[in-house]
DNA sequence: TTTCCTATCT
DNA sequence: TAGATAGGAA
């Protein structure tokens, strides 16, 4: 198995394994030293933690697992623990006479991957090698995790082709959008099915929106945590164009915030286009009346528009402006956030659970330049999705569909200040206000989130983005969920176990020279004769695969 | 024959 | 609720 260890070190493991030990017991060390060299591991020894924080900072890739006393004059063990858990993300193992279940917890809780009590017992420095197996097989499990980020920015890559090839201009087919999208894994049957889906669900939000709301008009009900129109799943962003004259309106979905002057006009034939693609007979209209306008040439009329195909979806975005400048609509839609299982090859798992999903349209918004829309800015009410995240219980599926996302919303303003740091002269800038739309999947840890934190640095429907969006939600979860460092519970129960048992040693010599409260609780065994090498039971990948 | 759409199943 | 599939229509 391809675990992460050079190939030569891997076929001898657990032989060779790299032990550094920390204690300021020169007796115990000298004791360890020779039960772990029996063991046929690759020892070190320290007398003092700092020292020993230094070489492992020395020596980045010199050891596969940290041995430390908890009680040492220079450095507290737990400290210890702490900063090469840290810093160099080893396992450590704590050890210590005192095997108080508060003193243990707090071991574990400090990130030991698991708690010995003195005397140690030569069956588990056999069997330490376990720790490092597994935190071996974590990390594939997130570097697999990690293709599926490869794979998704395959999608994007598809979608971009999607917008290149105008695709936009006349009717929309599975066909055309599978061949466009050039996803080997892919069928026509799947973007069919979810763009069955995906019409059914725009003539329902059609049929629901038909009584009370406007093309143009901002209604509380875009907000609504059933609304699938504020965002799905992954997809929760929120997008506020500005146009050359400074004028902004925010298009709502949710989460993020995206500042971008518009500088990209439609062209008759793009709207032409467009026109019959957009999701209700008001958008429609709407921008048959913009397409007069250009058709006549208005003077002082604008309609901005940018098709923007994110990373995983198709986007398309109508802004319009009237003659003063002060008010355009917003149409804003496309298919995102496009996840599809892997049917034809039966050996990939990472996609198991993924599924298609086409976004909807954002909220249509009308708002003033000079008076920012009240309900969008002040005293709106916060989403139900966004009071379960900050009340701590946020975590959401990653993967649901047609699902709202939660909705940001901004603080009120004057109309003197803007809540978004725009950027007229200078081009893009993307806020990301708040990301707690979604979790992420049950393999992410700390490895995970690390890999994922840095900030987005695009617009439009970047899956990446999603992703450290979701990092983000760990990130600020961790404020209000009870997270534990508790890596491996088993390991207390197995803490627990260790004293129930004695030691086996049959090195005299060192024992004589042990304090007697040690000795009195040796139990000499044969079965672990310091003579013989170790032999290690096959390694069964299914017992240490948490 | 291919593609799309709809209904139905899972 | 959403993806898969079957069957009819163009």
């Amino acid at each position: 198995m391809e675990n992460g260890f050079q190939s030569t070190r891997a076929e001898a493991f657990p032989a060779g394994l790299r032990v550094l030990v920390v204690d300021d017991d020169v007796t115990w060390l000298k004791v360890l030293e020779k039960m772990l060299k029996k063991c046929s591991y690759e020892v070190t020894t320290c007398c003092l933690a700092i020292d020993a924080l230094n070489m492992l900072r020395e020596r980045k890739d010199g050891f596969d697992i940290v041995i430390s006393d908890v009680n040492m004059p220079d450095m507290d063990g737990f400290k210890l623990l702490e900063l090469v858990g840290l810093e160099m993300d080893l396992p450590v193992i704590m050890m210590s006479v005192d095997g108080e279940t508060s003193r243990v917890m707090k071991g574990v809780q400090h990130g030991a991957c698991d708690y010995l009590l003195k005397p140690v017992r030569m069956k588990e420095l056999k069997n330490i090698w376990q720790h490092v197996f597994r935190k071996k097989i974590h990390e594939v499990k997130d570097i697999e995790s990690y293709e599926v980020i490869d794979d998704i920015h395959l999608m994007r890559n598809g979608f971009e082709r999607f917008e290149d090839s105008h695709l936009l201009s006349g009717e929309v087919g599975p066909k055309k959008i599978l061949d466009l999208m050039n996803i080997p894994w892919l069928t026509r049957e799947n973007v069919a099915s979810h763009l069955q889906k995906y019409r059914l669900y725009l003539s329902r939000l059609e049929k629901e929106s038909e009584p009370n709301t406007a093309f143009g008009c901002f209604k509380q009900t875009d907000f609504s945590p059933k609304d699938p129109s504020v965002g799905f799943g992954l997809q929760s962003s929120i997008t506020a164009h500005q146009s050359r004259e400074a004028c902004s309106s925010f298009g709502f979905s949710s989460g993020e915030v995206h500042v971008q002057p518009i500088d990209t006009e439609i062209k008759e034939g793009d709207l032409k286009d467009i026109i019959p693609l957009l999701p209700s007979p008001e958008a429609r209209n709407a921008l048959v009346g913009k397409l007069h306008e250009i058709q006549k040439k208005t003077s002082g009329s604008q309609i901005d528009f940018s098709s923007s195909v994110g990373s995983v979806g198709l986007d398309v975005k109508c802004n319009s402006f009237d003659a003063t400048g002060l008010r355009k609509h917003q149409w804003s839609g496309g298919f995102s956030d496009m996840q599809f299982k892997r049917q034809t090859e039966p050996d990939n798992k990472l996609y198991r659970h993924a599924s298609p999903a086409f976004v909807s349209p954002h909220s249509s918004i009308e708002t003033n330049c000079l008076q920012p829309a009240p309900s969008v800015n002040a005293g709106a009410p916060i989403s139900k999705m966004e009071k379960e995240s900050s009340s701590g219980s946020g975590i959401k599926r990653l993967c649901g569909r047609y699902q709202t996302s939660n909705v940001t919303y901004l603080p009120a303003m004057t109309s003197t200040e803007s809540p978004l740091p725009l950027q007229p002269e200078s081009g893009i800038g993307n806020i990301l206000l708040s990301g707690r739309a979604c979790t992420m999947n049950e393999s992410s840890s700390a490895k995970s989130n690390s890999f994922c934190h840095s900030k987005s640095s695009s617009w439009g429907y970047d899956q990446k983005d999603l992703f450290e969006a979701s990092t983000a939600v760990l990130q600020s979860s961790n404020e209000n969920l009870p997270v534990s460092s508790l890596q491996d519970y088993d390991y207390v129960e197995n803490t627990v176990l260790n004293n129930i048992e004695f030691l086996e040693y049959d090195d005299l010599e060192l024992f004589a020279a042990l304090p007697g409260q040690h000795c009195d609780r040796l139990k000499f065994n044969s079965d672990y004769n310091l003579s013989e090498p170790v032999e290690y039971p096959a390694m069964d990948q299914g017992l240490f695969i948490v």
